[in-house]
DNA sequence: TGATCGCATCGTACATCGTACGAGTCAATC
DNA sequence: GATTGACTCGTACGATGTACGATGCGATCA
């Protein structure tokens, strides 16, 4: 069993009622995709993107490091797991009935942007293409959101692609400035002593104290009145 | 010497008229920041992120591997500097004075993407803290010229980090769908087998034949409208 | 002239990584 | 009882980033 590429989801192994008496010596509850998966999480986590090993993870998980390539096809995939299930969106079904169409979306990427900086990591494993189904889900969301509120098919990809570019550079963005204070202290000295060369972004205080959420709000909105103006 | 962080170029090598002798046994030209970093950036060409080993630069370098660390203190920092070195941007001073400003600023993120899309590696070493000079002049720029076009300062940074944003995810987005025909016809395939679940993506063919230009040219067109209206 | 010193280069060595390979263990099936 | 297939894991290999120390060089000073 070998999940490849970033698709993958295997049948979860079956075993009945009975135990394996073997994987899990005293209290391991055996291998499965899902467990790697929210195990990877965790490490990620706490341990940043380069803090993930297969070692590491088999060690969490109370197993060898090649059990887990049974599972998983390679570590990219792993990546491609972790990235997806962070982003699953639970308010699919409901709010796309509603006429609130704008709410919907707008609620839909803030939340967007909300997981992925609850996982500071996701970020950086954003530039590769993984397209689980949890994203293509809320690519399908936004589709069907802006088609239903009177965005032309023609200009419905346009649309969905600016919407999604935005969120995606915000995030990115956000990420890098919210390192610790000690790095903040760090940009801070590094442009006072440019000072001259970039006076206006200094004066600012642009890398320092933006208001990152009113910024993506008010993008957000600028962007929607351009792509679907509200009648 | 060592470049320490993103910031650095070093002085060079001052070697008079008079050659050195054993490390360009024949024709080698002996190390530099300069001749690391432009090296690296061909490296990234050709091999892609995961292509680029300290090894395999040195050699391409004529030297040893650990030269390289007289200069450059640890490959994160070879990273910082290809990916700033590919920023440079040349129409800083001219452009500014202009009063079409907004034609300025179009310019210079299109150039940006641009830039960008030519080295592909770049959009996935962006989300790092990376602000070399380049950047930062380019922050600087947008800064200057949107203050100059009468964007109120309480408004600014929203703006250029809406702007910039727009950019970073528009570029990553991209150059994570211009792989080979191979994958192109793998993500169709894909998607055709899902169908049923992302019927609107699929009948759009979001995945497909975007129009990658327009829709980037499309959405900065409205954040833009939105930030600093044409008057 | 020789001694000293800072810049710069590089060989060796080590820890760590992803993972190929194949042997092992079990439950279910024949 | 033999076979099969799902699953686990120990060992091993090649590659990587880089710490460390040895070495050579030109310039400076005695």
């Amino acid at each position: 069993m070998v999940v490849k590429g970033s698709s993958g989801q295997g049948k979860a192994p079956r075993r009945g009622a009975s135990q394996r008496t073997v994987p899990e010596a005293r209290n391991e509850p055996a291998l499965s995709l899902e467990r790697i998966v929210a195990c990877a999480v965790e490490l990620l986590d706490a341990q940043g993107v380069d803090g993930l090993t297969m070692r590491r993870l088999a060690d969490r998980l109370g197993s060898g490091a090649m059990s887990l390539y049974w599972h998983v096809g390679n570590k990219e995939a792993v990546f491609d797991l972790a990235l997806d299930s962070v982003l699953e969106y639970a308010g699919q079904a409901q709010a796309t009935e509603d006429q609130d169409w704008r709410g919907a979306v707008v609620h839909m990427l803030e939340d967007w942007r909300a997981a992925m900086l609850r996982h500071p990591w996701s970020a950086s494993l954003l530039p590769r293409r993984a397209l689980g189904p949890n994203i293509l889900g809320r690519l399908e969301l936004l589709s069907r959101t802006l088609s239903r509120a009177g965005v032309a098919d023609k200009d419905l990809n346009a649309a969905i692609w600016s919407l999604w570019n935005y969120v995606m550079g915000a995030t990115i963005t956000r990420g890098n400035f919210e390192r610790s204070d000690e790095d903040r202290a760090d940009a801070q000295q590094r442009l006072a002593a440019l000072g001259e060369r970039y006076p206006t972004i200094e004066r600012s205080r642009l890398l320092l104290d933006s208001d990152w959420d009113g910024a993506f709000r008010k993008g957000l909105d600028f962007l929607l009145d351009g792509l679907a103006p509200r009648r």
